[in-house]
DNA sequence: AGACTATTTTAATCTAAGTTCAATCAAGGG
DNA sequence: CCCTTGATTGAACTTAGATTAAAATAGTCT
């Protein structure tokens, strides 16, 4: 008879703890049939997540948008909350992986200057095409209710960390202006990108050409030349 | 017998359409009785928009913040929307003005770059420092309902206008380089200000650090230095 | 085909939040 | 001091949306 309470609600994820190995989360026995699925509502939730941010976010929308009745998103999830906790988590994770994988391509010696150039460029490029994760996670980070923070907080001091390095010893090193405030010029960079999903849609221009400008505002930080 | 649905609900504005002239909203009959509580309505609304965003304000919420009870605020505004739309437009003026008024009193032949430079410090300075009201229109403008973006949005672009037509000029100029897109530096410009709300406190650094920093990035487009 | 499991749906609950109503409180004027 | 209007409140109404329960459909395996 169904016993629904017990073997239903599977979890795609073991995710207790989010490594930045290459295992990505689908940990579940299963190959490919509600994987599907969970997929289509996974991307539905993001979208509608950055559309509408956090609170705007109905299952009701989402639901929709992948395709499937509402009470079915239970099957695959426990809660809204835990739907939504999972959609930030990843798009956290991506960003901060894509970043950490273009800076540990470039060969030993790059400059850190060149460096903070690849970052920007790869994260305005997670933001604006390879990630709806990540822009939904970005846009809604500031209003996540209490409890889903805690872990998503810590992985993204963690990504905030990453940065300032790279500026705090850009600046050591006399690439970086000695007057301004690092962690201010940092901030504000990462705020340009992060903001670009506001405006950006391949109508405005080209991918490229904001790459190219957002590259042009940050030699403002450089010392000399 | 207080026939409720008649004199009750006055409405502070009259705003059909919103001028760009001094006439501040206000044109209640009223000196200052309820008017008071009515600021501190729209003051307590433009928090709470600022940190739960467009559908996690809640009138509860609103009403604690204004200390009275949630009923109270329909003496004053016809619905939620209402109060929350005169919030968005409040702040979207506020930052339209002061940022024209400080490029109105630049002298004369003023280099365009001087004034985007100012016009860089002082928006920042209304979103960190001066408008409540313009950090929550800022981050809600994107998922405010259909109904309510027609005025705001019109608002908008018009401060867009006024940003893009200081940035043409300066290119055209030559003052700034030849090859960045100016759409996206202006609109990489005012995201990384408008992200500010989202870090900044004061605990970070010093807004002036903040605004030397911004400034720095904009020259970042400069050609020549 | 039969039987068991995975997936999805429809109908039913439950609750939070916006809103309305009617009554109450506060203050100023006659 | 009573009365009128301005301001505010507590209780009730209503609806939207999350969640649950139970049933129906689809698949797969033997």
């Amino acid at each position: 008879m169904s016993a629904p309470g017990e073997q239903r609600k599977r979890r795609t994820t073991s995710y207790s703890r989010a490594g930045a190995d290459s295992s990505r989360k689908h940990v579940d026995s299963d190959g490919t049939k509600g994987q599907q699925t969970r997929e289509r509502l996974l991307k539905a939730t993001a979208v509608i997540l950055t559309e509408k941010g956090y609170s705007g976010t109905r299952l009701g929308d989402i639901a929709k948008r992948a395709e499937l009745q509402a009470p079915a998103i239970y099957y695959y999830y426990d809660s809204r909350e835990a739907l939504i906790e999972e959609v930030v988590r990843r798009g956290q994770q991506s960003a901060q992986e894509h970043v950490e994988n273009a800076l540990a391509q470039l060969p030993e010696g790059t400059p850190l200057l060149e460096r903070i150039r690849c970052a920007v460029e790869e994260h305005l490029r997670v933001v604006l095409d390879l990630s709806e994760f990540t822009t939904a996670a970005i846009r809604n980070m500031g209003q996540l209710p209490e409890g889903m923070r805690q872990q998503i907080r810590s992985d993204h001091k963690n990504y905030g960390a990453l940065w300032q390095r790279l500026f705090e010893e850009a600046q050591a090193n006399g690439e970086i202006r000695a007057d301004v405030d690092v962690t201010a010029a940092r901030l504000l960079i990462i705020g340009a990108l992060n903001w670009s999903p506001e405006w950006w849609t391949p109508r405005v221009c080209d991918i490229d050409d904001v790459v190219a400008a957002a590259l042009a505002l940050t030699s403002g930080l450089v010392t000399d030349q």
